[in-house]
DNA sequence: CTGTATTTTCAGTAATTACTGAAAATACAG
DNA sequence: CTGTATTTTCAGTAATTACTGAAAATACAG
């Protein structure tokens, strides 16, 4: 890769594959396309990375499951190229509902069945499931909220922080009376 | 282990261990806690889940140093006995933190230094570098700001949903005038 | 301080996951 | 439809991670 730093941080990105669930393969081919301006196709990142062909194949396979990469046609190239979103909070947005998808939902659905299941005994055990049934159900509907909120707006909320605590004054304010 | 359901949800949790970052013994020994009343020590933890004692002993360690268990004494006995909060919000928050700690902030730093050092040239990349950066910065420190938040006002922040939508006119009406 | 219960470490091995090269499948220009 | 470029699959192997049993370290009752 030409640029030092761009190589750093996509080895970064590499290794924190393991920690986000994805692989170093993966990880890295996805740092790529983020930092790169065009379109790339396979061979060009398997060039750049020295990854063989294969292997940057699956790679692509799997974030196309992950709906995080785009996939481009370039007239008159039978390649396929790929990009991510302009906009970072698309990238977000995708990353979040991929992530609830695969690590709130499976276990929110053996919750629910749990719960429907359940026969009275190990009252402690059930009244924990509840708990974090409920507690995943929160998080999910919100995270749904969130993302029908416009880009500017979730940015506004996010800058306005703990402030949201004196707007929420008003929500509090209203029950009581 | 004697009620089917638990078991079931146990096995459950281990798998989605790998999901989350952490190994299958390790969710499953904290699963085990979670659903427990009564604090475990390492013996009953490895006789329910068939791990081996060293095995149990290493979750274990795992768990501590995320911060999601503690670590109980019970009078007379000198084993070491372990319990998770109670309230599923602590345990969330603790999650939230610990999960920001160890796949975002390593990645704040890097961009951080990357830029940095950024000397003008692949301006695409450096753009691009900005931004993640940016949006990084603001998820940190709005996690940061709702872990302030009381567990109450968090739960009808939460609530609220898309209605913070409506309360959030305020705000841009202030700003307008 | 001594002896025993308890926990931790660690080398060895088992299990899983990542990666490659070659072959098969697919896509499309002509 | 044919031929070639391109992508995908897959069996084999390399690399990594998970797990065990035994030995070492630690903790503490007496």
């Amino acid at each position: 890769m030409s640029d030092p730093l761009m190589q750093s941080l996509v080895l970064h990105f590499g290794e924190m594959g393991n920690r986000w669930g994805i692989n170093r393969t993966v990880g890295q081919i996805y740092a790529l396309l983020v930092f790169s301006e065009a379109p790339l196709n396979a061979d060009q990142i398997s060039a750049e990375l020295g990854f063989s062909r294969s292997n940057v194949s699956m790679g692509l396979k799997e974030l196309q499951s992950w709906e995080l990469v785009q996939l481009k046609h370039i007239a008159g190239d039978r390649k396929d190229y790929f990009t991510v979103p302009e906009d970072v909070w698309d990238i977000a947005r995708t990353l979040i509902l991929q992530r609830r998808k695969r690590e709130l939902e499976p276990t929110l659905t053996e919750l629910r069945n749990a719960l429907v299941e359940q026969d009275g005994s190990k009252a402690y055990a059930v009244k924990r499931m509840q708990e974090i049934h409920d507690f995943m159900e929160l998080l999910v509907t919100w995270t749904d909220d969130m993302q029908r909120l416009s880009r500017e707006d979730l940015d506004r909320l996010l800058k306005l922080g703990e402030g949201v605590n004196k707007v929420l004054e008003f929500t509090r304010r209203r029950k009581e009376s």
